[in-house]
DNA sequence: CTTCGACGATGAGTATATGCATAGTGATAA
DNA sequence: TTATCACTATGCATATACTCATCGTCGAAG
């Protein structure tokens, strides 16, 4: 999870992202309203913690700004204003949620989980796919569920990668052998059947959820809890 | 738009509902956490305003049981609490927002118009079926009506399926028996009746209005209410 | 109002298809 | 050789698809 923190009092940035790279986040900082949207505009961060005074463009205008370029990234303001007007201004624009200075470390905290909650199941990068606590890094060809490292064999991790890169959708069993095995038609074995099942033993085996699912007379899918 | 309000307190939910409604939004209101839970369940709201202060349930038990059961709603609580703590518990089990009472309507409407916006572009895209509050996302093979889910064998599925391509026409148990069952003279036995009884079963039980009608000597027709 | 027939709904029971665990085969490489 | 991997074969357990006999409902005619 990547935030970016929009912010020009050092210390109040620093602090933040303190707080936050404790709890796993990943953080950049920009100091003013312009370093702030192209930043935004670069990089698709989860996340934007923006205050309303700033130097060279104010917090609102950034805002509008980014969401008429159809940025979607969920923005928390924060603001030494309490006024209603302010908030209200600051909503309307485009932000999701506004907090007012002094912030409480911990419900900043909860506020940040609650906007980066649906996020979950974003790209981070192209080369990693993530279902829950599965990991899939396609450049290591590594796989993890949480912190449990997986050993996958060739056949194996194919099979995986092309059911995460359909998560949530129900593939049917002659679609896994044209797009895994290369097959024109159906396959008259049960290979599928056979590495579906390999491949529930090395992920799905012990307490966690159950992630690979059967939809009877259908297909599979792969999808988080 | 269509918002809860789960508030026991008439006059509160009545400020509430007027101005939500001078706004254009349809409100529906519950007077304690049980019925809102249930009315939650039973129809997909743009946003529940939910107090924490209930009777037979409170807000935060509500919440937590509705997200159990995958209700994504956005959900904005409302309480005389102020504390740090009643806040972050609010927002850890589910809810989007917190506000603290007494509440000034134009910072709730800012943060109502926050809260619903994401909704309005949003669905549509993927592969989806809807007629009245029964939605069939072909997809992930899930049918929903109203916030229930619906567990459908593949068969079931289909025939759904061609009756939601079709709805309002009325379908004859021949063109039934040649597109789902893929029978090219007409069947012998009354499977198509006993596959729409299973359907009805599954989706018309329950006080919601019936979908699924039948017009004697001709067939069936898929219709909202 | 009653009776009858046509049509549709339903519950119980059977047959079949589907999915899966397990064991086994052959090929390949260390 | 031994280990690993891709794939196949078998047989069991169960969900699902389908059939049948019976029951209900409705409208028209007596």
């Amino acid at each position: 999870m990547h935030i970016l923190i929009v912010e020009d009092e050092a210390s109040i940035a620093g602090f933040l992202r303190k707080g936050l790279e404790a709890s796993g986040f990943h953080v950049q900082i920009a100091s003013d309203g312009l370093m702030g949207q192209k930043m935004a505009l670069d990089y698709p961060y989860d996340l934007i913690i923006a205050d309303v005074n700033l130097p060279r463009q104010n917090g609102q205008d950034m805002v509008a700004a980014l969401r008429k370029q159809e940025i979607e990234t969920p923005i928390l303001m924060l603001s030494a204003l309490g006024t209603t007007q302010d908030i209200v201004t600051g909503l309307d624009v485009g932000a999701d949620d506004y907090l007012v200075k002094p912030v409480q470390f911990d419900i900043l905290m909860a506020r940040v989980r609650a906007l980066t909650r649906r996020q979950t199941g974003h790209l981070q990068s192209e080369s990693i796919l993530t279902v829950s606590d599965l990991v899939l890094n396609l450049d290591e060809r590594t796989a993890r569920r949480g912190n449990r490292p997986i050993n996958l064999t060739a056949k194996e991790f194919q099979l995986l990668e092309y059911l995460m890169r359909n998560q949530g959708r129900v593939i049917s069993r002659v679609t896994i052998a044209e797009q895994v095995w290369d097959m024109q038609y159906a396959m008259s074995s049960n290979s599928i059947e056979v590495y579906v099942g390999l491949l529930r033993k090395k992920i799905d085996e012990g307490g966690a959820p159950k992630l690979i699912h059967t939809v009877i007379g259908e297909g599979y899918v792969l999808r988080a809890p």
